[in-house]
DNA sequence: CCGAGAAAAATGATCGATCATTTTTCACTG
DNA sequence: CAGTGAAAAATGATCGATCATTTTTCTCGG
């Protein structure tokens, strides 16, 4: 018999991948952090190859830092990367959005919609706990943001779009760490979304601009925190 | 005393990717191509771990597929993802230019004349045999395209860009590896450089537009070979 | 007490052995 | 002879020991 859809089963170092990920962008680990390989191949309860391997991909990926013979450290941030990072986001995704609304047909648009009631629908923070947000939100809002430039005929820009959404996430989470969160960007997603289906493409990038730029400066008065644990 | 520029000797995994990377890039390892590790190992002749933390980097980068459980390979390529690539590459660096151009000061405009200048001097192949083609040039060659956007004012923005040329540079080299190669792009590159420091900002994207995809059309061509490798 | 330099400790990098999974080989059945 | 499935081989993943480098501690002369 053939097995269609093979079961891959996760290697131990694609797990710690993930996991080291998660922490990183979630924001439990802060930017400058030492990463103790023995430490953590003792937390994961792996051994050493597994925590190199995921490290070498995450510092492939910028989010760890690596000085060979000095190990890792997770990527440090700072104001002025965060101001060029939304910078990137800004004028990748207004190519994005652009090409999407000019190209994308009505499954396009479905998709936009229902990305957007998902993400109006998912509760941002846990039932249970106030104060500790959901992760599921995480996913359904990046959802929402590529689904925008999902069709704009391009997976390598589809790809750099999601890059920078991770990279804006960590900064995200380490306000919010900080006790800095949006007031409701709820509305504001709702008011892209009708933007893009009415295939208003200049107010759509307008919207999109303002709703970077905004965070951006949220999450600068709190940065510096960061920074200062970034020793 | 004070080691002020402490040298940083490289680990056996630094050497060992920027080996891998060079062979992927320049088209050596062709796309699809088995990646062994103990083969790997003993070409390098050390040990198996700093083969795949290497492997590893250059995962996370998109040069080479891994897939648990059944090791690596070479990043494979297709003629959809050359039209993508280009595509980005179009988008992304009219972007980097107009910026450039709007922002950049007397000392831009230096580098952007300087490294033409190096590009139109450096031999294509090398002295002695004229069918190897010259490694410095592909990194003067890179350098004058870096040059066009270093003005732009983001480094995310400098980075998805060098990205791209990177992955597009792959094309270029298995093209030529099939025989396929430009006329002659000096005098692109020159018409280029004239636009960009006369501040002709529409002509410098129509003619690096052109540039990107008249690469591509070349590249087409061949890059069935590629395919067919890619068993 | 300060700083230079040696010794010790900690940590990172590498190795080869071993375990797990996948792929290939091959004998057998129908 | 094709197809099946068990064994064997090949290959990938992981482990812990060991080596190399960096960091810290300690000692001592000034």
């Amino acid at each position: 018999m053939v097995n269609a859809a093979l079961e891959q089963r996760p290697t131990r170092a694609s797990s710690i991948y993930l996991l080291l990920r998660d922490d990183i962008l979630g924001g439990s680990l802060l930017p400058g952090a030492k990463l103790n390989i023995r430490d953590l191949s003792n937390t994961y309860s792996s051994g050493l190859s597994p925590v190199r391997e995921a490290l070498n991909r995450l510092s492939a990926e910028g989010l760890v830092l690596q000085e060979d013979n000095r190990g890792f450290k997770v990527q440090p941030v700072s104001v002025p990367e965060l101001i060029d990072l939304t910078q990137a986001r800004c004028w990748v995704n207004e190519i994005g959005v652009r090409e999407s609304i000019e190209k994308g047909d009505t499954e396009w648009e479905e998709a936009v919609i229902l990305s957007c009631h998902r993400l109006k629908r998912i509760p941002r923070f846990l039932p249970d706990d106030e104060t500790v947000p959901n992760p599921k939100w995480a996913v359904v809002h990046k959802d929402f943001h590529q689904s925008l430039i999902s069709a704009c005929g391009s997976n390598w820009m589809i790809d750099t779009c999601s890059r920078l959404f991770d990279a804006a996430e960590r900064y995200r989470n380490l306000a919010r760490g900080a006790g800095v969160s949006r007031s409701d960007p709820r509305d504001e997603h709702q008011e892209i979304m009708s933007a893009a289906v009415d295939r208003k493409t200049d107010l759509v990038i307008e919207l999109l601009n303002s709703h970077f730029q905004r965070t951006a400066q949220l999450v600068q008065t709190v940065v510096v925190v960061g920074e200062e644990d970034a020793v």
